[in-house]
DNA sequence: ATTGACCCTCACACTTATGGAAGGGTTTGA
DNA sequence: TCAAACCCTTCCATAAGTGTGAGGGTCAAT
């Protein structure tokens, strides 16, 4: 497929994907007239790419890691230094730290619109559990942060 | 204290100390003579922006994220608005997303660790668990994309 | 009274992940 | 054959988080 179809089965936008390609992330096949020619597995591959980056790693790193996170995985045992080891290390742990962090102000956050939903009962006007539509910003965009200090 | 104390006590830099006060995320008192002057709690306000951002919160989130988090929570709760409490519940799924992603692949990271140390067997140069020293990087720092295409 | 260690603001610069437009080919379909 | 819809590269732009330096105060200790 061409970069058109795989940005929409991504939903990556084209410059993106040829952003990833241009960081080393994926490398591309090139048809006689030189359009980028993308075969099936690279839907996975740029989703996985996206989410990495959703989690925050750098592509710096993700360019490292990816190899390591492929299905046959064994065959790719030998390709790493013991170089790239230690920076895989290092990553796990800084991703320990990210989720345990995560999870602890998620917990906070999910405990702290508990209360808001029991404080106010169920005459809240947006507690409708199974409807996620993202309500289009209203206009008082800045008029929150009436208490944000310390 | 005054920001040069508090920047080591958070090993934060003194300009994102200031950065983080323009952002809106922490308001800072003055001394007569226009030195910050911060107080304790500021020690682990600032530990918990710095570990927001490394989840990947853009600050815009975090300034409404954070007086959420604050102790005597019930306190607060009437100071959001609904569309604020939107955002919270938007961003709590994000972050349940990044949490799984993050896990998802930590696990992949972390199995693959674990062969690669397996298959070396117990002769490899730095498995040496407890010394968590990260090792200046070596020359060798591009070298290693031998195989990392798709 | 001067030095050195702080602090201030302002401002420019860099990086990363993105968007976008310019200028120019290719393919496809009417 | 002409237009629409793709594709290409190159370059410029932006936002966020940071670094750094200039130009200039404050203050404590010598």
């Amino acid at each position: 497929m061409r970069i058109g179809e795989l940005s929409e089965r991504t939903g990556t936008s084209r410059r993106l994907l040829r952003y990833y390609e241009e960081q080393g992330l994926i490398v591309v096949e090139r048809s006689p007239n030189g359009y980028r020619e993308y075969d099936e597995r690279y839907v996975d591959r740029v989703l996985q790419i996206k989410g990495l980056l959703e989690a925050g790693l750098p592509t710096r790193i993700i360019k490292r890691i990816l190899p390591c996170l492929d299905q046959p995985r064994a065959i790719y045992v030998s390709h790493a230094t013991p170089e790239t080891i230690a920076v895989l290390e290092r990553e796990c742990d800084r991703m320990n730290e990210r989720i345990r962090f995560l999870v602890h102000n998620r917990d906070s956050i999910s405990a702290y619109l508990d209360e808001v939903r029991r404080g106010r009962g169920p005459d809240a006007p947006e507690t409708d559990p199974g409807s996620d539509t993202t309500p289009a910003a209203t206009s008082s965009e800045e008029s929150v942060g009436s208490r944000a200090d310390l």
